[in-house]
DNA sequence: GAAGCGTGGAA
DNA sequence: TTTCCAAGCTT
């Protein structure tokens, strides 16, 4: 059964290979698994760290967090990127608190139900966190998954529940070992399988690789356009949140015309920021964090 | 299903 | 210097 070889050899890696992440010391709460689930989305680990710690230390609880604001929540994010998950994270707060007595519940769908919560994350901290046997898949995985039990080039499109279907049926059936694989394969493809070079003299699974046993074939679908940054909308958000985050409270809006020429765009992205709750509007000409005014 | 959403370090 | 991209979620 060769699903299980893979499994087997991947938390036998694991358990000698892991790095050190002090979300994966033993007795890490909930709540901190939760945390580091939603800082690590489209970020990396080195950048996750500091924020981190001083974010558990400040709110090492859901209640902590709940009983403070938004804005705080925001500028403690710091410059992370996507402060909507800052505004999320403290939504959840209230949500864990109003819901579920304040701790972070058990069950997939009252986790999926979560704001910002989605597949990844509601099962990331179901297993990681509680030791339950569920398919934990994000991009590493899923190129871990396309390639060595699939012998495909590279993960392709995401198609969610098939995507979960095919990790599922390779974790062991004992809750905490199916955990501790879900651990090892999302490792194994950020450190060994990773997109651009592979490390697969390293690899604990590359006896039974099938991408190896297809002879590495190079990906063949259309390379995705990367995301521009420069001159979009995204970017003067991200200039226009910044001044706010590095005030104490309410600024003028003078203070953030200074940030950005172009008075049209200026406007589209504050209005959106208006929209998604970032910022709120003070009521005389001055805006502020969410929950600041 | 595609598009939008930040940031900064490595290649 | 420019490009690429790193543990996704929502609409």
């Amino acid at each position: 059964m060769p699903e299980t070889d893979l499994a087997d050899a991947a938390i036998e890696w694991f358990d000698a290979n892991a790095r050190d992440l002090p979300w994966r010391a033993p007795g890490t709460s909930a709540w901190a698994v939760l945390v580091s689930e939603i800082m690590l989305q489209q970020t990396p680990v080195a950048r996750v760290l500091p924020s981190y710690q001083a974010w558990l230390a400040r709110w090492p609880e859901p209640a902590a967090l709940a009983a403070d604001t938004p804005a705080e929540a925001i500028r403690m994010w710091g410059r992370l990127g996507y402060p909507r998950r800052a505004m999320r994270l403290h939504e959840c707060a209230v949500a864990i608190v109003a819901r579920h007595g304040g701790d972070v519940p058990t069950d997939l769908d009252a986790l999926l139900a979560l704001p910002g919560v989605g597949a990844y994350t509601a099962r990331a901290v179901a297993a990681f966190a509680y030791g339950q046997r569920q398919p934990v898949v994000d991009t590493n995985v899923r190129r871990f998954v396309a390639r060595a039990s699939r012998g495909k080039a590279d993960a392709g499109p995401t198609t969610t529940p098939a995507d979960l279907a095919d990790t599922e049926a390779l974790l062991p059936i004992e809750p905490g070992r199916a955990a501790r694989a879900s651990a090892a394969f999302m490792e194994l493809g950020a450190v060994v399988c990773t997109a651009r070079a592979p490390r697969c003299t390293d690899c604990p699974v590359v006896e039974v690789c099938g991408w190896r046993a297809e002879g590495r074939p190079t990906p063949t679908g259309p390379t995705r356009r990367p995301q521009q940054y420069a001159g979009t909308d995204r970017q003067v958000r991200g200039l226009l949140l910044a001044v706010l985050r590095e005030a104490d409270g309410p600024v003028q809006a003078g203070q953030l015309d200074l940030v950005w020429a172009d008075a049209v765009q200026r406007d589209r992205a504050l209005r959106s920021l208006l929209d998604d709750g970032l910022v709120s509007p003070a009521g005389d000409g001055r805006y502020a964090l969410a929950g600041e005014a």
